[in-house]
DNA sequence: GTTAGCAGTCAGGGATAGAGAGTGCCAAAT
DNA sequence: ATTTGGCACTCTCTATCCCTGACTGCTAAC
């Protein structure tokens, strides 16, 4: 529904205002062009693309800068096999560092993100599928309460802490864990919530507990979604909003409210995920995603978030490198 | 070191200065200051105050601002005994929502720092003291490896988990537990290294376990520091980050850089802390912090991070509302 | 030590003008 | 039917000027 050489226009046009931050005029794409094309033609396409909404001009005798829409046909255009940027060849080195715990991956991973494309990084970790339960365990910790440690295919849960009956006998806690490990023991949570459900008889001196540890599964299952942001400062290196504060604003809000960003990162099938302006919900402004899988049960999306007017080539590339190296690290941790 | 007049006139103007955020001239503060006094006799008295560091001038011809040193001699002038805001009266209502942990309690009052200041808020919670361990679990999680649960006198740890030896027997676990208990119980993180270090013969073949619970205990004691931000994008709203983007970065950059912060609230002993201006770390902006000691072995510093021309009488009102606002609600837990 | 008065300084706003950039449109060429 | 060159037009941006208003610092008198 574009024609080849409106496309090459407006990619053109976009690549040079992420470079220069001004205003794109026709003679300005004419340098650009290569073929011989006269700036008259240039400017009878341009107005054209600005009647479709993928341009817009500031005031009548400025250049073109390019809306929302426009950035969008640009990021499609963008080759996701670009070659290895050199700020990247070392990202390996940043990750190499001994690590605990996945959760430190990640932390470790937002800070380079953030360092290398210069922007405020994001990265939400999304539990999928169904967690699977291997092994249940009960500590009494005093005072008529127990710890729950509950081992799944995905993680250890342990931070579900339990009331007991005030009468409970010695071997009520070790009874307990028996029976529970009987029950849950390689069902899913869904699976386990049917069952309580049906054996009532057996189980009705323990329902107390249960009910408290599939509480707490399902917590675990439904609203385990981490949201690392790193790199707030860097907002301010972006000379959009330097200007006029007021455009920072709808960044800023997202920052504030981690919770919008579950939503508003990939869907999951698609590799990488733009969402540019106002009407994808952030306004003045611009979130690029990658979805990585890091195993059956987890989903990691990383990203950046800045203006428009982002260097998306660089930050697609980057986040192509990124997940080779999140994949070789992640595999070394397995072993 | 400064004349009653002095500073009577210095703290008329701060307070005028907070609330206008203009220049102050020699008969703004000729209209406050109540008994009969020549603008020509204040204007003597202000440039005196400029010679010492309390004041500057934009420029020649424009009223006096102050400067951080003058901001500090105003918040000393702060009656901190503040009757209740009426903005503060219901705060209660926040904390009353049912909380599961003292973690939630912490952020729920972060959001309300923010909600009623209209700043950003942070909250530093640190240990002080020793921690007292009163008794150690070990739960076998499979592939050679076992959780630490410690149950010490100022919460539980439970993000332990330690490498088995290889071959090890099905008593080895309850043996070294039971060894674990009768070593740590009711000692302090030093003492039991200095146990561990006599000892060697009857506990080599728990080394390996002990010395990573040992390290995992000293970790948990250093370094278990929270920090909470929340309301960032309230910067945007102050109209002096607005107009130079600038300004904002020093603020920004603690933001970003969490850890400066605890050294950088209350030194344990003050009430409050007043930490104003690039002397104090915090170029263009200050922070204001209250203490708060919420048991024997936890301190919790609650703040917000402005601007220096922040309104200094109204947060020092909150957080000493604040104050009795989280006792209450912490005896309540306590039941 | 305080006050009144006066001269001096400077920011801010409005008006004006010129330059430069870039477009839209039209008529001619392909 | 598309492309092109040319031209008139529009609008921003910058500089300059000037004026006004706001304060101050200073001095001399009280």
């Amino acid at each position: 529904m574009l024609s080849v050489r409106k496309r090459k226009i407006l990619c053109l046009l976009v690549a040079r205002y992420i470079e220069t931050a001004e205003p794109v005029s026709s003679s300005d794409i004419k340098a650009d062009y290569g073929e011989e094309i006269s700036s008259a033609t240039i400017r009878s396409e341009l107005a054209k693309l600005e009647e479709m909404g993928y341009l817009m001009q500031p005031h009548v005798s400025a250049g073109r800068v390019p809306t929302a829409k426009g950035y969008k046909v640009f990021v499609e255009s963008i080759p996701t096999e670009g070659g290895m940027l050199p700020a990247v060849a070392d990202m390996r080195e940043y990750l190499d560092r001994k690590m605990d715990e996945v959760g430190d991956v990640i932390r470790t991973t937002a800070k380079l993100l953030s360092d290398t494309t210069n922007y405020t990084s994001v990265i939400v970790v999304k539990n999928i599928g169904e967690v699977l339960v291997r092994d249940v365990r009960l500590v009494d910790i005093g005072q008529n309460k127990a710890l729950v440690i509950i081992i799944t295919d995905s993680g250890i849960l342990k931070d579900c802490i339990i009331d007991l009956p005030a009468d409970m006998g010695n071997t009520y806690l070790n009874t307990a864990m028996e029976l529970l490990n009987r029950m849950f023991s390689m069902h899913t949570v869904e699976e386990i919530k049917e069952l309580v459900d049906h054996v009532e008889d057996e189980i009705a001196q323990y329902k107390m507990i249960l009910d408290q540890i599939i509480t707490s599964l399902e917590r675990y299952q439904n609203r385990n979604q981490e949201v690392i942001i790193e790199g707030t400062s860097r907002l301010l290196d972006v000379p959009e909003y330097q200007e006029e504060a007021d455009r920072m604003r709808g960044v800023m809000s997202i920052i504030d409210h981690k919770e919008l960003l579950t939503d508003m990162v990939g869907d999951g099938e698609l590799e990488l995920s733009f969402k540019i302006g106002k009407d994808d919900g952030i306004e003045n402004g611009s979130l690029v995603t990658a979805t990585y899988r890091i195993n059956d049960n987890q989903q990691v999306h990383a990203g950046v978030i800045g203006p428009e007017r982002m260097d998306y080539r660089k930050v697609v590339t980057i986040l192509k490198n990124l997940e080779t190296t999140i994949k070789s690290v992640m595999d070394d941790k397995e072993d």
